[in-house]
RNA sequence: GGACGGGUGGCAGAGCGGUUUAAUGUACCUGACUCGAAAUCAGGCGUUGGGGCAACUCAACCGUGGGUUCAAAUCCCACCCCGUCCGCCA
């Protein structure tokens, strides 16, 4: 959620900054800018007739404790209530109506964020390795997945749909080995500290992160419930602190989790979907850091660095791009995206997007923390995946494969899978 | 699911219709004492919003939302959460 101090004291910088997203929430500005005018003027109304009430009442309470009469001064008092009572609706009515505009309006870019209106325009920031290069026509992992009994897409469609994944035999026990390395790699090597949250929240939890009101029609939901799927660890784990007044020694948190994530998706099909790539459902290991905002540009290049680390001790090809202005995510105000080399595939996917929000999550769930001047001041969050595992499971059965039709796994995880080699 | 008890400032905890501007303790900040610290003493110290250049001032906030009343932390209703007991259950 914005500053409204900001957009009021500083609306043309909002405007310019908004712009940069290209997709017109700049107009959002002047919607806010004449609420908040009304609201003031209601405000200061209203509270008026509430000194004036507040001060015959508490003369009524004099005379009353001194057993007088105060007859004359309750004619009207009714009327007078009545009249704050409409004025309180007006003010309440104007409240909402601002709230769900800031609600519904994305975080302003970094002033530094790449200029530009699609992925296409992603400036590459970084890379590892190279494409692994192979004697024989690489297979893509539906392949890899069916030859070696890895999965079983047939009857997870069977059971759950389309968009739902079956991992089976050393398939399911390579899913349960990525998860242990990668939890095991941010908590003993990146200073993480593990939380294991519910499946499910709250409709207040994903305002919080600011998945709803925008994304409702992405989520599931629990019929008759007020729960909602998560979609990603970053909120049960963010909302952790909400409505948290942290001290400075608190900072900085860093948490690292492990939850599936379940996404709606809907209407997507395509080459984009194939296998493992696009799934209603998926595990994912999330890194969560709530920070100081001084220190939060440094933790988000550590924070990025956390994520590619894992890729580079797999041994695995990635490139890291900054997204531009115009590929932003809703809360974000700077975001980097690390995608792996899938050679089967031929493509580069999105493992890791490690994102700073500055103070547009901690706003809409009053985070804040006790700062060295005994100032209450919102903390910056950051979130990023610390990969998302079934496009990391297909770049690792993709880069591994062999020319006798087996996978060979580096060494880094054999305590984990308890083996190399998949036949 | 049922019965009872409870939710008050960063934390603990009193208040249970009108001199409450929410007592007190603790934590925290400043100062004194000290070589320094601890202890002690003195002072300060909630949040949000509105107005004001400012000193300051006004309003709201006692789990959440309604209601009663001239007036609600305090009374009533609903919901959420925590505790204790009972029932059900893998």
């Amino acid at each position: 959620m914005l500053d409204i101090r900001l957009v009021r004291e500083n609306p043309d910088l909002v405007r310019a900054r908004l712009a940069t997203r290209g997709n017109g929430a700049e107009a959002a500005v002047d919607e806010v800018l004449e609420l908040d005018r009304q609201r003031r003027a209601k405000i200061q109304e209203v509270e008026r007739l509430k000194s004036a009430r507040n001060t015959i009442s508490r003369e009524i309470g004099v005379r009353k404790s001194r057993k007088e009469a105060a007859d004359d001064l309750l004619t009207g008092m009714r009327e007078k209530s009545d009249l704050i009572a409409r004025l309180d609706a007006e003010v309440a009515a104007v409240d909402g109506q601002l709230e769900q505009i800031l609600l519904r309006t994305p975080n302003l870019p970094h002033a530094r964020c790449p200029a530009g209106a699609s992925a296409a325009d992603n400036p590459e920031v970084g890379r590892y390795g190279s494409p692994a290069a192979f004697e024989f026509k690489p297979l893509d992992h539906v392949a890899l997945a069916e030859r070696l009994g890895l999965a079983d897409f047939a009857a997870a469609a069977k059971i759950s749909g389309s968009g739902f994944l079956v991992f089976t035999g050393a398939g399911a026990r390579l899913e349960r080995a990525l998860i242990n390395f990668l939890l095991d790699l941010h908590t003993r090597e990146h200073g993480f500290t593990e939380v294991n949250t519910p499946f499910v929240v709250r409709a207040a939890a994903m305002q919080g992160t600011g998945q709803l009101p925008k994304f409702h029609e992405d989520m599931y939901r629990v019929e008759g419930e007020d729960l909602f799927l998560v979609p990603t660890a970053e909120v049960p784990v963010t909302n952790l602190y909400r409505e948290e007044l942290l001290t400075v020694s608190d900072l900085p948190v860093y948490h690292a989790a492990y939850t599936p994530c379940f996404r709606r998706e809907a209407g997507s099909a395509g080459r984009e979907t194939r296998g493992m790539t696009r799934v209603h459902q998926f595990d994912k290991i999330e890194l969560v850091k709530i920070v100081e905002p001084a220190t939060s540009y440094d933790e988000l290049e550590k924070l990025r660095r956390n994520a590619e680390r894992a890729l580079e001790l797999l041994g695995l090809h990635y490139r890291t791009i900054e997204l531009c202005a115009g590929d932003l995510g809703f809360g974000a105000a700077k975001c980097y995206d690390v995608e792996v080399w899938a050679p089967g595939t031929g493509a580069y996917l999105e493992v890791s997007s490690c994102s700073n929000c500055e103070d547009f999550q901690a706003r809409r769930m009053n985070l804040r923390y006790k700062n060295a001047e005994q100032k209450n001041v919102f903390c910056h969050t950051l979130n990023g995946s610390g990969t998302a595992l079934p496009r990391l499971f297909i770049a690792l059965t993709e880069t591994y494969q062999q020319a006798d039709g087996n996978i060979k796994l580096p060494e880094v995880l054999r305590p984990y899978f308890g083996d190399t080699i998949i036949k």
